[in-house]
RNA sequence: GCUCCCUUCGUCUAGUGGCCUAGGACGCCGGCCUCUCACGCCGGUAACAGGGGUUCGAGUCCCCUAGGGAGCGCCA
């Protein structure tokens, strides 16, 4: 038997690290057994599906790498399936309708709460024979077996039993006609031969409804794997109002997609002390069974080293194509500077996401706006003149503008001055970047050009003597 | 309230009865390196939720308690 999984998000919102993890596991379980993995749009309820969200749900996929073999697939076009599949059930007794009213089933509710029990369904409409006269249109519920129970053979939870008792008649066409999720998830899985269903396990109480639905359908039941879900820093469950849970968001803040996977593969997932993972290995190494029972906390401090170690170590023409992307976003031109992939080498190892590095990055293309008021206060000062004019003329003359020759140039300065190289260094680093921070001075050099360098030196010499003028 | 799920350092986890005076990773703290910031290297801090069993022996098996989470919709 071939496996098929799917990956079935509502579009009621972004797809968030939790939903990107479900379809990582989903994904990787496909990849790993040769399956084919399906993307499923659970559009049914209309009025709070966007467009937009699909579009932001695909976007997302697609910048994590993760690709589907068939869909995405939309409820909404399915409509007229769910309509047969209900008439049947119908029709073969295995559902009824029902013309309860709202307040009858909130004063149904409210009665067995006020007794202690769990609210249920009590079957009321199961044998009615004549309708009511106000000619109101009924929903269609399903006929859940009295008793005996369901057995669930999870790969993650392992054995879970529910009692039929437990469960109720529950409704699966709305009064307008319209399937609700607990139906079309079993006629889709069923028309779509899901093998494996991996999804959170908020959905675990859920799948007894499903299996019954499923034996009533006469379709093949598939096996189940029920992810924990993710908790935010706080140990509370992952929400909007958790901060940065987009997966688009960690696009935009720098993360690299391997990165993210990377982390999210660990989160409840490991292969004995094993951190990093590229792709190809998580293939080779998943396994559902391994998946951990218990809930995680998202740690952003861990992605953000990961993130990092992925800058430093991959090859820098990739980082480099990321990069271009943020320089961008800064309304930056790389092509009006330095090579990028220069630029990679000399900063990989003094940033952790790609946004820090774009921005730490802007001055090797384009001036900036004024010195940090700190930096500048304490390195150009007028001690400094000496050094600086001395550095300014070496460098005009420099025959070659590489990091081996600014290296000599500044070395040869400083000694002549009989200054230590921070000495000289950190006002040279201010005069050219405009802060204490960069590279190492010489690449810093070799990266800002000729020109520029010459230009914000002289402007640095300029604040300096005008500062000492006024005091 | 009822049903179901979960519980090893702050966090992610290793651990499948003896190899555990509990290992790794992130973070944090200290040191080294050093032209800044970093990187790197070295060292340190820190956990089996509690209580009962079973066993020669329990983080590992069983039971109970506590705590956390989910579900109980004409939402998905």
């Amino acid at each position: 038997m071939t496996v098929r999984t799917r990956f079935a998000p509502s579009p009621t919102g972004y797809l968030h690290v939790g939903g990107a993890r479900t379809a990582l596991f989903c994904w990787l379980y496909a990849r790993k057994h040769g399956g084919t993995f399906v993307l499923r749009i659970e559009d049914t309820d209309l009025a709070r599906s966007t467009a937009e969200s699909i579009n932001t749900i695909l976007e997302g996929m697609t910048w994590l790498g993760l690709e589907y073999d068939e869909g995405p697939f939309y409820q909404t076009e399915r409509m007229d399936r769910y309509r047969g599949v209900i008439q049947q059930l119908l029709g073969e007794g295995k559902a009824y309708h029902c013309y309860c009213s709202k307040e009858e089933l909130d004063a149904m509710r409210a009665e067995q709460l006020a007794r202690k029990q769990k609210p249920r369904y009590d079957g009321r409409c199961r044998d009615r024979r004549e309708l009511p006269a106000d000619g109101r249109e009924p929903v269609v519920r399903f006929k859940n077996p009295l008793t005996g129970s369901v057995i669930v053979d999870d790969l993650i939870k392992g054995r879970v039993v529910f009692d039929n008792a437990e469960l109720d008649d529950l409704i699966i066409a709305r009064s307008d006609g319209g399937p609700t999720y607990n139906f079309t998830v079993c006629v889709d899985d069923m028309d779509m031969n899901i093998t494996h269903v991996v999804r959170g396990d908020d959905h675990l109480n859920n799948t007894p409804r499903q299996i019954n639905i499923l034996q009533a359908l006469n379709a093949p039941l598939p096996v189940y794997a029920h992810v924990p879900l993710i908790l935010g820093t706080d140990g509370q469950r992952l929400s909007k109002r958790h901060g940065a849970v987009s997966t688009m968001q960690f696009r935009d803040e720098g993360y690299l997609p391997e990165a993210l996977l990377n982390y999210l593969v660990r989160l409840g997932w490991s292969h004995g002390d094993k951190e990093v993972f590229s792709v190809d290995e998580m293939i080779e190494l998943f396994d559902i069974k391994d998946v951990h029972r218990s809930a995680a906390a998202f740690d952003p401090e861990k992605l953000l080293w990961l993130n990092q170690h992925y800058i430093k170590s991959s090859d820098p023409m990739h980082i480099a194509h990321h990069l271009s992307w943020h320089m961008g976003r800064l309304g930056i031109d790389p092509t009006a500077g330095p090579d990028l992939v220069e630029v990679v080498l000399a900063q990989r190892e003094r940033a952790k996401t790609l946004a820090e590095m774009a921005e730490n990055s802007a001055f090797f293309y384009r001036d900036f706006d004024g010195y940090d008021e700190k930096d500048a206060s304490k390195h150009l000062k007028p001690e400094a003149l000496g050094p600086l004019n001395a550095l300014r003329e070496a460098l005009a003359q420099a025959p070659e503008w590489t990091a081996v020759a600014m290296h000599e140039i500044v070395n040869r300065t400083a000694e002549t001055h009989g200054l230590k190289l921070g000495k000289i260094a950190q006002p040279l680093r201010v005069a050219v970047a405009g802060r204490a921070v960069s590279p190492p001075i010489d690449v810093t050099l070799a990266l800002v050009g000729r020109e520029r360098t010459l230009r914000r030196l002289d402007a640095a010499i300029d604040h300096i003597e005008r500062k000492s003028a006024v005091a």
